[in-house]
DNA sequence: CCAATTCTGTAGCAATCGATAAATAAAGCG
DNA sequence: CGCTTTATTTATCGATTGCTACAGAATTGG
């Protein structure tokens, strides 16, 4: 019988095998991208995080790039899984989307991890030859509104939500508010503060889908 | 009659004039930052953008890191004129804070202009080695909530604003929307969609400000 | 065993980073 | 005029950037 690997249970593999643990690497580098941005973290922050050389990097990752976009992938399942959960298991729309909010402000100061939403603050800006690195991360964003408008659709199709509520501009504005509240993270704010903005946003809701 | 200074009416100096306009550069210097944030601008795109060599520059500014205080002074001072005016005009604190909101709504995403606000995008992650330029930037973040704060405390003396109202929250709660609003700004949003957002927040003054 | 294949460490690539030394030019002051 | 002071241009500085050539090590297949 032969013996499984740790980490994958891949083809046999015919060359030298990796000497290191490709998943555990990719985890190391998403924590320095996410901690200091794309174009601040060096190939020796990356290397020495992810505990191997340079050469190694490459030959398993591609490239700088290449390897920002696995770990910003990595990112969206681990750390969002939770978020996705919480706004697919809501009983409303209403509920998903302040359960959502209220988990983000107690994770986005979780001293265990970087504070702040890494799509939102990894690349906001940057050098202009970095530009396809800022679009992914647009990209990302947008398909995160588009997420939220989902559930909104989803709410008025259950008729939790009133027929004339403009799903896609709901979205928007939580959407909004949830990158300031990155930005607060970054400046040290707490939970408890957080917290107070996400229920004086969620406080509008019902204005905003017209009831009166 | 001595001939009068273009830029300014100073001392009559000692040595070799300075030829070219600080100020000029200054502002050039403070675009360049804006766009790309301080990491991301080398000192050769500085020197291209202010027309003049490297030496020229250190000797009118010190260092990379001191024209950048100096170009957020000037940022301040400039794109934060109109703001401040909106928000100490209006008749009271809720149409000021909807004015101001406005009108970044539409400044935010001025073709003329880099997108958001420099004081949100210019350094928000990096280096550890410039850890000093982001505490700026927090700085200056954390004196913008205050401004607001004090203006709904002005609110509240003047009668137009309940006396049970959290100014700091409140204030904290825009701030943060304004702050998602920079991020929205540079992922391609319009004036309207932002000005949607700027309404729904408004929509929630009443609420958080306790009338029901 | 050998050959083929893949990965690893060392060492270094050209390019760029922020910043500066040195020589010269242009001003005021006496 | 010379002396002092400051700004300018040119030509770098050492350090770091993202990345890779090369040689050797470790594996599978034959």
């Amino acid at each position: 019988m032969a013996v499984r690997r740790v980490t994958k249970a891949q083809k046999p593999a015919k060359g030298r095998p990796r000497s290191f643990d490709r998943a555990a690497a990719l985890r190391a580098a998403m924590e320095v991208f996410w901690q200091r941005g794309y174009e601040a973290t060096s190939l020796s922050d990356l290397t020495g995080a992810m505990g191997i050389n340079a050469p190694s990097l490459y030959a398993a990752f591609d490239c700088k790039e290449a390897l920002f976009g696995e770990a910003l992938d990595l990112y969206q399942v681990t750390e969002g899984a939770e978020p996705q959960r919480l706004l697919a298991q809501g009983r409303t729309a209403k509920e998903s989307f302040a359960a959502m909010l209220r988990f983000h402000a107690g994770d986005y100061v979780n001293p265990q991890k970087p504070p702040g939403c890494m799509v939102v603050l990894a690349a906001i800006v940057g050098a202009p030859e970095n530009k396809s690195v800022r679009g992914l991360m647009t990209k990302t964003r947008r398909s995160a509104v588009e997420m939220l408008a989902a559930r909104i659709r989803r709410g008025i199709t259950a008729g939790d939500v009133p027929k004339g509520a403009d799903a896609v501009a709901m979205a928007t504005f939580y959407t909004t508010l949830m990158q300031g509240m990155s930005i607060q993270a970054r400046d040290g704010a707490t939970k408890k503060q957080l917290l107070a903005t996400v229920e004086a946003a969620m406080a509008a809701w019902d204005g905003m889908v017209g009831k009166r």
